[in-house]
DNA sequence: TTGTAGGCGTTATCAC
DNA sequence: GTGATAACGCCTACAA
């Protein structure tokens, strides 16, 4: 492979020192117009580029941010979810110069990136960051390294964040469904454990009071997040004999694998159940009978993430941020007929 | 933000040279087990890690590779598709220790980040090379620069390409039909113009004619690739009274748009009209009914040509790769009958 | 086994 | 306006 041209082939080629080259191509104001057309005449002949880890080490920053999607959380890409996400992202990213370095290690080092260099700045999902990864993260961010969550991460930790009101979200499910005259609702959680589940419990624990629902704690059966997670889920609840005339997966996905066994098992949704997903990804849409899904405003989570995390390492401060989610109503939800099962 | 530490910090700390400091930490063979050891220890105390632009400046390489997927061609992200291939690529190069650059870029500069040696190798989707791209990207090649294209790329391109035997996607399909009985088979082909449309269009065409099924230019309708296209192309298909029993479309985003307009139009599939769709995406399973659909091995695509550029990375010649597809028969289509539109 | 002395390609700081 | 020169942080001969 024929050596790159550097700045030194370029000044020697034109009797300049490479000082005045490297000015002229960066059109430092000071350089006669007649050089700079000179120089720019060659580098354009010879296919000149700058070395990216020259100018990285000598100006300090990389031009790249991290995005850190961690295979292990949520299945990453099988999920639509993070499609949009990263569309999100990528779309502010591109407009600001600055490429994305993409990891998907089950995993992930969060701070390595950042201390060798090789980004300027980091964006995580909340949701992967173990208690373990805290005291390391704290560290760096005490040092100044511009990071941003996406979604909630743990509270010990002292991170911009940017999510969704997950709280609110659930809560309107909820709400439609109390409206309808449903009073047995099953929640298909999360992995039990995951903070993520934990809040997500404690939202429809507090909502079931609010709106005056059963609490009921067979009705609260957590799953792995994957369609095959949400039917098994549904299959024991079915199994167990746990009355029930609605339910609220954790994700679309979870959803349609319930949908999946209540189809199998007889029973109508939504005439006998109503079934609400969460996330409003395409699935959702395409599903049939069509999911009721409480949509996060995914795409714009991540160009907010991105804006933070330019602010951040622009030296501003950064308020973390939560959007409001939103219900978007479709097929799998119906008034509450009572019948066989549900009381 | 206090200074990273460096190799200088660390042997004036220790009182040794940075060349030792530096031979120690990558367990140089000829150090002594005990200076290793002190070495390791500080590094560990004051979290050093090898700062990433220096080292490529020297290594002259970047430990990086680079995968550009522009926006612009067929939705990106919006189609999971592409998260298949994502998945695929970033698992291998997640192993191979190679973090993934990613530039989803409209306009892509493809031989840039090469030329700044910000990686060392590039992936690239053939489909999104122009003939405008193909002199630059030729240069480079020439110049021994490691390049694969995902899917074919254009005629002209010397570039090594993994993709799958689209023609005997589109015969697979055909065949599947005409052992239905089906005699006029619509296809909603891609973008009229894009070289991967007319690639499947001679396909389709030379596949009527090995099969024996009816040539009618009528029946070829191109779309952009989305739901919304490929609703409105079945839409101009009925509004224009062209009698059809069957229809290929170009992925399974156009063919859930033709589900939509169908049923609109209150023509049952599979019963009148049979659907086939392309890529075998999630979308394809959830749909109702369920697409019968041509599956792209496309996470072992993406696998492949990590692999194929790995191997180009490390010198060694590497030939094109064409996987074979496989027709996944679901709920959308069926046998011929005789009816209203069809002759 | 360890130390010395460049060099990788760019930018920034002085001079001229 | 332009030219030397010294960093930036690491690696690799070559010496010792």
């Amino acid at each position: 492979m024929r050596r790159k041209p550097t700045l030194k082939d370029l000044s020697e080629r034109l009797g300049l020192a490479r000082s005045t080259v490297s000015r002229a191509l960066r059109d430092d104001p000071q350089i006669a117009a007649a050089t700079r057309e000179r120089v720019r005449a060659l580098a354009a002949e010879l296919g000149y580029r700058p070395n990216a880890a020259a100018r990285a080490l000598t100006r300090r920053r990389a031009q790249v941010v991290g995005l850190m999607l961690p295979r292990s959380s949520a299945l990453v890409f099988a999920n639509p979810y993070f499609s949009e996400l990263l569309l999100g992202v990528s779309s502010r990213a591109e407009q600001a110069g600055f490429p994305l370095l993409l990891s998907t290690a089950p995993d992930p080092d969060f701070t390595g990136w950042l201390r060798e260099g090789r980004v300027d700045g980091l964006l995580v999902l909340g949701s992967s960051i173990t208690d373990a990864d805290v005291p390391g993260l704290n560290r760096l961010l005490e040092a100044g390294y511009p990071v941003v969550a996406i979604h909630a991460a743990p509270r010990a930790l002292q991170v911009v964040s940017v999510g969704s009101n997950e709280r609110a979200g659930v809560w309107q499910a909820l709400a439609h469904l109390q409206q309808l005259g449903h009073r047995r609702v099953a929640l298909l959680s999360g992995p039990r454990g995951s903070r993520y589940a934990e809040r997500r419990i404690r939202a429809f624990r507090s909502g079931l009071e609010t709106y005056g629902l059963e609490a009921d704690a067979s009705l609260l059966v957590p799953t792995d997040d994957s369609r095959e997670g949400g039917a098994a889920a549904c299959r024991r609840l079915i199994e167990r004999g746990v009355p029930f005339s609605a339910l609220i997966a954790d994700n679309d996905l979870v959803a349609l694998g319930a949908l999946d066994v209540l189809r199998e098992a007889g029973r109508c949704v939504p005439g006998e159940v109503s079934v609400i997903g969460f996330d409003d990804t395409p699935l959702a849409a395409v599903a049939s009978p069509a999911l009721t899904s409480v949509r996060q405003p995914t795409r714009r989570l991540g160009e907010i993430a991105f804006d933070a995390l330019l602010a951040l390492m622009a030296g501003e401060s950064v308020a973390s941020v939560r959007l409001a989610t939103q219900l978007v109503v479709r097929e799998s939800t119906g008034p509450y007929v009572p019948s066989g099962g549900a009381p």
